[in-house]
DNA sequence: GTCCAGGCCTACG
DNA sequence: CGTAGGCATGGA
């Protein structure tokens, strides 16, 4: 067993727990809502989030590196907190939009995360037409089945967490094996199979499409490749795994969110795939070209709580 | 019971 | 082109 030591200190804003539960990662978990801990697993390093006050965070780890990087040096990064919450949000927001930016007072400083390209691929592939508790549970059952077991110790308490599954482990694995991880839809098992088969195999390299100086339509076009992966899922793959922050994906909440908020005539009308492309031009042009899909998931999550008053965390 | 959840793919006009 | 239906289940 692992105690959860603690390691360092960062030094940032609350928002930060926003971010884990806004509904771009499935994986991270509350250990205790009255003294908020947060739990994840990165790679095979067990971290923890500790709020100290509202601008001292507290990180437990259990090793000194998570990914080679010093804990605070990983977080920095991973929370992003070299991107400029003010410059994210256009001016219109503020101005024009005189209705929606109360609104987003709450959520405007949610950051997005730089996830692990992989756990991002599988984890979008489950999220197809079902509830966030239903995607949570089975990514969840992923890593319990086919994870490697980690224990580890928390005030005395024991917590068992899991990692995430390696590329190979999926790729050997039947549809019929995968079926509590896919809801039992057998054709999204099969699809996440091979979709891991190919990255175990190297025909899909994600690392290659992180690359800025790979246009984003090729880099998404990489993905669609793939069986199961459509043009939503690939640009929520590009925006939270593959730091692609211009990558705008489409749901059916932020389809509602361009009519509603923004008046777009077009997006009161069934998504086709020929309009999901040019919603999301217009999209662009309204928030900017460069991080389009970072501002896209701030509206996306205020638009969940606000007006759909749907919860994202367990 | 009905409807909708962070969709994708195929068949059919 | 577009739309409808299938895939599957649980919670509101």
């Amino acid at each position: 067993m692992v105690a959860l030591a603690q390691k360092s200190r960062l030094i940032t804003t609350a928002d930060i727990y926003n971010s884990l539960f806004s509904g771009q990662t499935f994986r991270w978990r509350i250990i205790d809502k009255k003294k908020p801990i947060y739990l994840g697993v990165i790679g095979n390093t067990i971290t923890g989030l500790r709020r100290d006050n509202k601008r001292s965070l507290t990180i437990f780890s259990s090793s000194d590196t998570i990914l080679e990087k010093s804990p605070v040096d990983f977080f920095t990064d991973y929370f992003t907190l070299d991107i400029d919450a003010d410059t994210c949000l256009p001016e219109f927001l503020k101005t024009e939009n005189s209705d929606i930016w109360p609104l987003l007072q709450r959520y405007k400083n949610i950051k997005v995360l730089r996830q692990h390209p992989f756990e991002t691929l599988i984890t979008f592939m489950c999220a197809q037409g079902i509830g966030m508790k239903i995607i949570r549970s089975q990514v969840e059952n992923l890593c319990r089945h086919f994870g490697s077991r980690i224990e580890t110790s928390i005030d005395n308490d024991t917590v068992l967490v899991y990692s995430f599954p390696e590329p190979e482990t999926l790729a050997s694995l039947k549809p019929h094996e995968l079926l509590s991880c896919t809801n039992n839809n057998h054709i999204r098992a099969s699809n996440i199979i091979s979709a891991a088969a190919a990255v175990a195999d190297g025909s899909l390299d994600l690392d290659s499409l992180r690359s800025p100086a790979l246009a984003l339509d090729e880099a998404r076009n990489a993905l669609m490749a793939q069986r199961g992966i459509g043009l939503k899922i690939a640009d929520c793959i590009l925006l939270f795994g593959l730091q692609r922050f211009d990558a705008f994906p489409i749901d059916t909440h932020v389809h509602q969110y361009l009519a509603a908020w923004f008046g777009i005539e077009e997006a009161a009308k069934s998504l086709t795939q020929k309009r999901y492309l040019s919603l999301q031009q217009k999209a662009i042009t309204l928030l900017g070209p460069d991080l389009a899909g970072y501002a896209g998931h701030i509206l996306f999550h205020c638009w969940r709580k606000e007006v759909k008053r749907l919860d994202t965390a367990l």
